[in-house]
DNA sequence: TCTATTACCTAGTAAATCAGTCGGTATTTA
DNA sequence: TAAATACCGACTGATTTACTAGGTAATAGA
């Protein structure tokens, strides 16, 4: 697994996606606008998260990106994976000079980990934290205090 | 959060010293040679895990590391957070031009999931990695074929 | 006291990645 | 036809990664 600061650009721009494109497609100017990332970067993104089915482009005037699929069809997982283009780790590259056994113990480890990790994320959609946070918008309305709870494990 | 190869290096390296720490300490030489990263890399590592106290380094001929506390006193998010050194996430720097609603709402929702992913490592201690796999090692002696199985959710 | 071994420290570096700019082309709406 | 949008490729400065090189400081053992 590897979660960079551009998976966490990602993730938000999807989030954004979800959030916005209830009624029509959302251009990459307003989310560029709306995140204050570029929006060449955000191209790159989109063409990462486009080949992947994650999202759907629309060209012409009127145009924009939709989700691939549903929000809940659509796991930070797999928001993470297709901009990172994740490289599974050496797991000593199929047995090759892993003789001793502790590199091996270890890369075994390692990896039970990650699987670990990567299921966490799996488990997570783009529906449950809009949703998660639509709860909260409930109770204050507009100005969101941060309280970063991190209950709800995410069914 | 962040999780690059660099904190794979850090979590493996420490895997490696709670492993083979049991009779006295280990040198980065052997850690170097068991999990084929440079010493010197190891050394730049080290310096940051000893400074948050994860490590203790002894010096002069049969000197090498320690780990700093219990394998269950230390955490993978104390590793990964002392090599990667976690910049806080914008969050707006504080209010500034957060106006328009849709950038503080998905900042939000980010910092609440990435603030999950943190607990979710924060559960896990060098401990639990080793005791999880002592248990592998009854059952198969010597060679580990790799399962990547997921269950036990690190409680 | 000398020597070897180890941690510890600083500087430099090629390669990769990040985040971005620039300048296009293709498609579609009005 | 014109404007708006996705889509595409090349380039770039800054940072990070993983490593090399060349030390100094402390300590165990001869």
């Amino acid at each position: 697994m590897r979660l960079s600061t551009k998976g966490r650009y990602a993730v938000t721009a999807m989030l954004d996606l979800a959030l916005n494109g209830k009624k029509g497609p959302v251009t990459l100017a307003e989310i560029s606008e709306n995140q204050g990332i570029s929006l060449s970067y955000l191209e790159q993104l989109f063409a990462a998260l486009r080949s992947k089915d994650l999202v759907r482009g629309v060209r012409g005037p009127g145009g924009g990106y939709y989700l691939g699929k549903s929000a809940d069809e659509i796991s930070i997982a797999n928001i993470i994976c297709a901009v990172d283009e994740w490289v599974e780790f050496t797991r000593c590259g199929g047995r090759q000079n892993c003789s001793g056994g502790a590199r091996c113990l270890t890369h075994t480890l390692w990896d039970d980990l990650s699987s670990e990790i990567f299921n966490f994320l799996a488990d997570i959609s783009l529906g449950d934290l809009v949703r998660r946070n639509l709860g909260k918008k409930d109770e204050e309305e507009g100005n969101l205090s941060v309280v970063a709870n991190s209950s709800s494990q995410a069914a």
